[in-house]
DNA sequence: GCCGTTTTCGGCCCGACTGTTTTCAGTCG
């Protein structure tokens, strides 16, 4: 059978959730649906092999009952509980819910009674004024809904890399800071909890004038549209499709604002139902303790209200942090000031990669790294391509970058420099450098960088095999995913992490924006392995180098401290890992 | 439907905004 994917099983829940939903059926259902949806997007293994390997119950928010419909589904590819929950139901109205502003009840209205079986059929029909008939709507909702239709085709995508989502969000903030009531704008959200990727673009604003505020934002040059906007409250979409929510909310209450608003969701209903069960209720503008309504100016003062330790952004995903805050055992984060080298710099020397050359010299490079304070860098090219040139060429050019190199590491005091390449995993588990190659490196930084559609034991095989290898070192970019165009490929991570273990192979936190690979998630896996992780820029032109922030982010976001990550070791200590 | 060292039953976050209403339901974050 077909193998149905995590992002279908989420689907096919939401679609039950929203059918539930349309008929009236109990709430707290509802949201079990929606919470087990989310839980399966937010899986790290596919859940068709945990089913195989019976770890369905390992998944947050599946229970008894939906582990059973799975089990039906992977079985049978076909689950007769949901078809018998969706059956009465028009089948156009799960396509209205992509349409903004349209919930279940509404698709489910309009779907039914105008027979409407898409969006198309919708659009016809509300441009066809049939819509303002209906009991519930009016000529303002048939417009929003055509309005709503117009940017869903529009919308080139759904979600943002942190760069771009960060130059967006810088335009609104400092035409948000011109206003003479607004002491301070600052981005939250899924921004401020440095997600990979970002859907919409969260602002708060602290001012005692936030009616002046929000007037203010209304005039923003690049709104196309005000989805809506009220006395502390607005949303707008911009003409580049992404839509812009602003909160705003006097300076002396503004930590709860910044609590609720940075999120996640999850983590602030976690936080909410425990301050519930201590007599207190949480909310965007604090606490409330006995009836009285506690403001807080900061986060810190707010989570210390609640007994628990301030929780950095990152960690607000309501995977554990909320029990750790609790009784005081959150990990001390990893910090940017922390890192003091980069071992993965492209240079532009001329080694006939397989690859892209980097844009600039060693020296460029070794400058840049200066002004970073870094301690060490690696050099680490692209070994010469496999195919187009024989092992002898390949020993013959990896000579000449190695007498340059180590001129370059005579000429350099202040900074350790390490001569390194990047080679391939080839499809065949073969490593791209003949091993007279290697022994003239100070190590190697290998990847995948072909073949990624290989399956899971193929894919695994070879990066075993370059765990296996002793002048390889780290395993560059882990997953292959690239965010918004490749999926990651699948592999046996436990199997992975125990190799990089025993084999002292540090796994890479690439820090390219459209990388953040190793993901989070598995950062969070591989530190329980105890595998040392490396974060590394990537970068091909020296400017690049200053992406080692998001690289960070993601160590963060998978718990990491200072001891999970090789490279906030001191020289003398770092390359002891090497073969110098 | 899910979940649990105060529970295997009885809970389940909290509020803003809008359009279509005559006080609120639906949607969103």
């Amino acid at each position: 059978m077909r193998f149905i994917t995590n992002k279908e099983i989420a689907q096919l829940l939401r679609a039950v959730s929203a059918a539930y939903s349309a008929t009236g059926g109990d709430r707290f259902k509802i949201i079990a649906y929606d919470n087990a949806a989310d839980s399966v997007e937010h899986a790290t293994s596919e859940l068709k092999d945990l089913w195989e390997e019976n770890k369905l119950d390992s998944v947050p928010g599946l229970g008894k009952s939906i582990q059973s419909h799975l089990d039906e589904l992977f079985k049978t590819g076909n689950v007769k509980h949901f078809d018998e929950v969706m059956k009465n139901l028009p089948p156009g109205m799960f396509e209205l819910l992509n349409i903004g502003g349209l919930g279940p009840k509404s698709a489910y209205k309009l779907a039914k009674e105008l027979q409407v079986k898409n969006v198309k059929d919708l659009e016809n029909a509300a441009k066809k004024g049939k819509i303002r008939n209906l009991a519930g709507f009016g000529p303002k909702s048939e417009q929003d809904i055509l309005s709503a239709i117009e940017e869903l085709n529009l919308k080139p995508q759904t979600r943002y890399t942190l760069p771009f989502a960060y130059g967006v969000a810088d335009n609104v903030l400092s035409y948000l800071r011109q206003h003479k009531d607004c002491d301070r704008a600052e981005p939250l959200g899924s921004l401020r909890r440095m997600v990979a990727t970002v859907g919409d673009i969260d602002i708060a604003v602290a001012s005692e004038n936030p009616k002046g505020i929000i007037e203010h934002f209304k005039k923003f040059p690049q709104i196309k549209r005000i989805l809506d906007a009220g006395e502390r409250k607005s949303s707008v979409l911009l003409f580049n499709g992404i839509q812009v929510d602003l909160l705003v909310q006097p300076t002396h209450a503004f930590g709860a604002l910044l609590q609720h608003f940075t999120g996640s969701k999850n983590h602030n209903v976690h936080l909410r139902e425990i301050a519930l069960k201590n007599k207190m209720s949480v909310s965007d503008y604090g606490i409330t303790i006995k009836g009285k309504l506690n403001e807080y100016k900061n986060e810190h003062q707010f989570y210390r209200a609640l007994n628990m330790d301030y929780i950095e952004p990152e960690m607000r995903e309501d995977t554990g942090e909320i029990e750790a805050a609790t009784k005081g055992t959150l990990p001390k984060l990893v910090k940017v000031e922390d890192i003091k080298g980069d071992i993965h710099l492209h240079s532009s020397f001329a080694i006939e990669p397989s690859h892209d050359l980097g844009q600039n010299s060693f020296e460029e490079i070794i400058e840049k790294a200066k002004s970073l304070n870094y301690e060490y860098i690696g050099l680490s090219d692209h070994s010469p391509g496999f195919s187009t040139h024989s092992k002898q060429q390949i020993v013959d050019l990896i000579k000449q970058r190695t007498d340059k190199i180590e001129q370059l590491k005579n000429s350099t005091k202040q900074i350790g420099i390490l001569n390194l390449l990047e080679i391939d995993i080839l499809n065949t588990g073969e490593i791209s450098v003949p091993e007279e190659g290697l022994k003239l490196l100070d190590g190697a930084i290998a990847g995948i960088h072909s073949s990624h559609r290989q399956d899971k034991k193929s894919i695994t095989k070879r990066l075993l095999n370059a765990c296996e290898n002793p002048h390889v070192k780290v395993i560059s970019h882990p997953t292959g995913r690239l965010l918004l165009q490749r999926e990651s490929y699948d592999a046996n991570w436990p199997a992975v992490f125990e190799a990089c273990k025993n084999t002292h192979t540090m796994l890479e936190i690439n820090a390219w924006p459209s990388r953040l690979d190793l993901p989070d998630a598995l950062v969070r896996e591989a530190i329980k392995y105890k595998v040392k992780l490396i974060i590394n820029s990537d970068a091909h032109e020296v400017s690049q180098m200053e992406n080692m922030p998001f690289g960070v982010s993601v160590a963060r976001r998978g718990w990491a401290t200072k001891e999970n990550i090789a490279n906030t070791l001191p020289w003398v200590e770092f390359k002891k890992m090497f073969d110098v």
